[in-house]
DNA sequence: CTCGTTTTGTACTGATCAATCCAAAATCAT
DNA sequence: ATGATTTTGGATTGATCAGTACAAAACGAG
């Protein structure tokens, strides 16, 4: 019935995502939305509303992968323990490697206190993977791995924060000795 | 000689400060901070570099403060535990009341992987800070509140990371009980 | 008071910002 | 092929960006 699009949205998606990652919300221009996408600016603002709604796409995408991935983990058979060990190792050498961090964290801190919508993505993605977390520790003294006095949903907080301190700590010039070093602590805290 | 100034520069940063906290760097345009500090753009430049001069000024200045007043906690008399009960806890306190944040942290998720002046900056606080928490623990240990086998510079290292990870977490949506949660279970660790 | 020096207010620079407009190109149903 | 419909590229919008130019104003020294 018309001419069809040149582009796939999602991957569209995914190169904003990418651009938005490696510079932020107000750093990254719609030029440069342009160029990570290969799209001209008439097919982006055909698709999507405003750069503003892109980035929602975008962080929406990044949340589904990462906390996907993070969730599979979580649900997996391997003792608890390992589960956060594999998990906060991971952000120490996500912050050790390419140096972009965390998509949701720096959203979170550059947008999250004025822009509700990014706040809510980001609130509803934190109760989800706590969930996750709280359920794997629950399953963890079901097993025996975890003192079945502790507080799981605390604990699920704990780590949870653990894992944004690391890459807060990255960020603020922490080698990763040192990242090493918080992980075994937090882990000993378990 | 010559004219002299009609504004406090010491006054002028802070003020500038509290803009660049409110907003972040990107965000907060030069106009903005004409109307934080109530002067015109001539008496800025005039006084500083450029607006990203101004911001290192701006961040030495928080830092300065904020740190300061975190050592002297630290350099105290109250036992170790305390000391870090209420250095975490003004963290929440902070991150639930006027939701600013910290502008540390702030500028180490927005700029310091692309602006290497201000990975100085937060590089050189970092140290200081994780030194004066080592030296507190080391005392703590002395006065038999800390084990002895405990690693005084990996505690350091973690409590200074629970720090940033409860703004992080804040951001992301926890609530004040989650928080406090994140908090007891960290000092329960050391 | 006058000169030399600095600050200050205002106007302005070219660049870039997010977003829109519009016509040409492309496609599908007929 | 034709017509309806959508995408696309490129020019363009007015606003705003960081930073500068310049002259008037304000002061201290003599």
């Amino acid at each position: 019935m018309a001419r069809p699009r040149q582009f796939d949205e999602g991957q569209a998606v995914d190169a904003a995502m990418r651009a938005f990652w490696a510079g932020g919300y107000e750093a990254t221009s719609t030029q440069d939305l342009c160029d990570a996408t290969g799209l001209g600016r008439s097919s982006i603002y055909n698709t999507f509303k405003s750069k503003h709604d892109l980035f929602g796409r975008a962080l929406s995408h990044y949340i589904e992968a990462v906390s996907g991935r993070q969730i599979e983990l979580l649900d997996g058979e391997v003792p608890v323990r390992e589960k956060f060990r594999t998990l906060l190792l991971q952000v120490v050498d996500d912050e050790c490697g390419d140096r972009l961090g965390c998509l949701a964290v720096n959203a979170g801190i550059e947008l999250a206190s004025h822009d509700p919508e990014v706040a809510g993505l980001l609130k509803r993605d934190y109760d989800r993977r706590v969930e996750a977390m709280r359920e794997a520790i629950e399953a963890g003294k079901r097993a025996g791995d975890i003192a079945p006095g502790r507080d799981a949903l605390a604990l699920a907080h704990f780590i949870h924060a653990m894992s944004g301190g690391l890459r807060v700590a990255a960020r603020g010039g922490a080698d990763r000795a040192a990242l090493e070093a918080v992980v075994a602590t937090a882990l000993a805290a378990l």
